[in-house]
RNA sequence: GUCCCCAUCGUCUAGAGGCCUAGGACAUAGCCCUUUCACGGCUGUAACCGGGGUUCGAAUCCCCGUGGGGACGCCA
């Protein structure tokens, strides 16, 4: 029986799309991919009070930007309460599940005395029918109903990244899986659907290592067969602190917003914890070929923009300049800048492209082609000394009558300038750029010049006559 | 507290008993390139958490310790 592959991801949404789920997506949509399997996207919506449509967009949005589209769904578990509530039906007669009325504060109590003698919180099955027991009288209110887990045993299963994971039922409750008011709680619901679904593969976050033997033991009382699991360990602030908004730019969306190509980040957080030997940078192709389950590392990883920063400087260097340039345009709108009387972007972009490692900084530096500079008057006093001012203007002059306008001939007119005044090439290049662009450093001053274009040049260059 | 998981350069990692005087990448230092700044090239610094076993041989297997993380909700 060779069944195919089907994976999912099931963000609950109550925020945006953060880097540790984006990862899990990740990895678990490269899973199906690589098998020729499904992905499947499932919304985890029972939480009324913190779901909101607002992040459901944001997940979808996060997740079209870094590229992992869904086979199915996405499906949301309020819609399949009939279902949820069927199966309760059916445990209930079974005698898999039981009613409960211990109340909130009872239970807060039982915790709180169990802490108080060292041992685990978990509910006393004072409910839980057993032969020759006798229950308490209902109380007035609705129950909730709970799983009965087997007393007895352990629960193992061969965990897809971690090994061998096994734990006894002793240290397990009875976990509720309806609530007073009948709705089904996460494990359970997580349960029904994988089942339903036809998950093969859970690969889900390291922090679900514990509901796993509930799942299975639900999933056995059931009659289902098991998917395997496969936990993903979590991504650590560069601090080596959990992730948290302290840190910054925990959104996916946020990344977009601070200039990083999405292939960048995706290829970042595949090496994140996962490897193909020496394989730093690869194509989302090269990751769905070469990505198994093997080669994910089961410990944390810290997070760190560095290496980030790299890729995502690499993939600016690949990119397309016709790409960028819409980036660029698209940034620079953001900022209430008309580029339309500057030169063309893709031309300014091929010269700064090599050196940026954000698209915001390649926008920056788009900018004082747009619209003449404001120069710094530290700039100024430092760099527009009076030999130097005379030498522009010399410049000016030189540039006003070339035959043409490109970086030869430029050259050559600035040459011609340097020798004229007894200048070396920074002396006179240092304040052309700060009198043209109001900047000290830029790529190649005779390409700069060639792509700002003679018009501007002369026109930025007046105001030193 | 209890249970579960984890542990190689600062960081991400390679490593499935001899290929390891531990490899790569980012970061960092130096040099080269150079018309400034970058890019790029080369070279260097830098790690198997500690202790016991097992074995002819351990970064790799086992145990203990230590450190880190996670979970213990009528949240997901």
């Amino acid at each position: 029986m060779n069944v195919s592959v089907r994976t999912r991801f099931a963000p609950s949404p109550t925020g945006y799309l953060h880097i540790g789920g984006a990862r899990t997506a990740l990895f678990s949509w490269a899973y199906a991919r690589h098998h020729g399997g499904k992905f499947i996207l499932r919304i985890e919506d029972t939480d009324l009070e913190r779901s909101t449509p607002e992040a459901v967009r944001a997940i979808l949005d996060g997740m079209q930007w870094l590229g992992l589209e869904y086979d199915e769904g996405p499906f949301y578990q309020m819609q399949r309460m009939d279902r949820y509530k069927e199966v309760i039906g059916q445990m209930l007669k079974a005698g898999t599940a039981y009613y409960c009325y211990t109340s909130p504060a009872e239970l807060d109590a039982l915790r709180e005395a169990q802490r108080a003698r060292g041992e685990k919180p978990r509910y006393d099955g004072r409910w839980r029918p057993e032969r020759g027991k006798t229950l308490p009288l209902p109380p007035v209110g609705s129950p909730v109903v709970r799983f009965r887990n087997p007393a007895n045993g352990v629960v193992a299963w061969d965990d897809l990244v971690k090994g061998r994971i096994e734990i006894a039922n002793a240290e397990l409750d009875d976990f509720i899986i309806a609530r007073a008011d009948g709705t089904p709680t996460y494990n359970f619901c997580v349960v029904v659907d994988d089942w339903d679904m036809g998950i093969t593969e859970v690969i889900r976050g390291d922090d679900h290592v514990n509901n796993t033997p509930r799942q299975i033991n639900v999933l056995r009382a059931l009659g289902a067969r098991e998917p395997r699991y496969g936990h993903l360990s979590m991504i650590l602030g560069p601090d080596g602190a959990k992730l948290s908004k302290r840190h910054g730019a925990v959104s996916v969306m946020q990344y977009d917003e601070d200039g990083y190509l999405p292939e960048a980040v995706v290829n970042y957080l595949a090496r994140l914890g996962w490897s193909h030997g020496d394989d730093e940078i690869f194509s989302r192709g090269q990751f769905i070929e070469w990505f198994d389950l093997d080669h994910v590392t089961p410990s944390a990883a810290q997070f760190s923009f560095e290496k980030l920063n790299w890729l995502n400087a690499h993939y600016i260097k690949q990119a397309d300049d016709a790409r960028l340039a819409a980036e660029v345009a698209r940034r620079l709108k953001k900022r209430g800048i008309d580029h339309g009387n500057g030169p063309a972007l893709t031309a300014i972009i091929a010269l700064y492209k090599e050196r940026a490692t954000h698209l915001n900084e390649l926008a920056e530096a788009v900018v004082p082609y747009c619209v003449a500079p404001e120069i710094a008057p530290e700039l100024a006093e430092k760099h527009l000394t009076a030999p130097a001012r005379a030498a522009l203007q010399h410049l000016g002059g030189r540039f006003a009558i070339l035959t043409s306008w490109e970086k030869g001939t430029i050259n050559q007119a600035i040459k011609d300038t340097m020798n004229a005044h007894g200048l070396k090439m920074p002396q006179v290049a240092i304040p052309l750029r700060v009198a043209l662009l109001g900047v000290t450093h830029t790529p190649s001053i005779d390409a700069v010049l060639e792509v700002l274009g003679r018009d501007r040049v002369l026109a930025r260059l007046a105001c030193f006559e």
